[in-house]
DNA sequence: CGCAAAATGTAGGGTAAGCTACATTTTGTT
DNA sequence: AACAAAATGTAGCTTACCCTACATTTTGCG
């Protein structure tokens, strides 16, 4: 009994950090398509060079991502022809940017500074169930 | 002006997204310097295996990481031995500790279900920079 | 139009973190 | 003491993400 509970906290340990790394791992998905939205929406296109410059990496790296959005159903593009979202993409990225608001709001609803807010959301958000959101709206809802 | 405000906030972009990868970057470590301390504490060693479970990876690969705490002066080992924090390592997971527990708590507060906010807080806890956790204790102090 | 600058793409290298498979050492049991 | 099982360690492979350097294509301007 002892020996099963036991089992099970360490299971569900294991799960907790494994379900850590699975959002480390799609994070860096969801902040380029949510920036690519955001380009796309304000300025018409979003090019690769745009892209890297706002995430603070070089054009190769944003150049090589952009392929594995591809890959991943997210985005398409054709040569020198800048990035599109697809379907799936748009979605996601419509996802990612309310999750991102409620965070910011939440973080200055309990007196975060707003600056500080936006960038701590950015790592935050990704972390954030559908649970916990849920949590959140209804927290910002009645306060 | 309209250019420079536009490179600033670029810049300001470029500079959270810098800050989130850098959280992501020493998420791992973190990890590890807490579970290692939970398991001396609690049963007095640390084995590889033993820590392999708790994170749910291959013993292989926490012995690899192992590594990686050692050369940047959080941890030691002697082959066969069990690994242990140095004086640098303790305080990391005391820190880490620390923060974990605020942001369940901040998340129960919210109306976060208990075992929601232990998972959600696994990832969100990297993310909490020093202004944002005193916002959170402070919230917490007279809730 | 033609040419330089900007953008884009490609090649190749580094570190981190994961895995499986195999080798070695230690532990524990008979 | 000897042997099997468990733990530990090593090797080698994969993928992701970052970089610099170089090649190619597009764009824009004189």
């Amino acid at each position: 009994m002892e020996q099963d509970e036991a089992e099970m906290t360490e299971a569900q340990e294991a799960a907790r950090h494994a379900s850590a790394r699975t959002a480390r791992a799609s994070a860096l998905m969801q902040d380029y398509v949510e920036l690519i939205d955001d380009l796309l929406s304000s300025t018409g296109e979003a090019r690769p060079t745009d892209i890297a410059r706002r995430l603070g990496v070089s054009h190769a790296t944003a150049i090589k991502t952009i392929a594995r959005l591809k890959r991943e159903g997210l985005a398409h593009s054709k040569p020198y022809r800048g990035v599109f979202l697809t379907a799936a993409g748009h979605a996601l990225a419509n996802e990612v940017r309310a999750r991102h608001r409620v965070v910011v709001d939440v973080l200055k609803a309990l007196g975060v500074p707003p600056e500080v807010a936006e960038i701590d959301a950015e790592g935050i958000e990704h972390h954030v169930s559908d649970a916990t959101l849920a949590a959140f709206e209804k927290f910002l809802g009645r306060s």
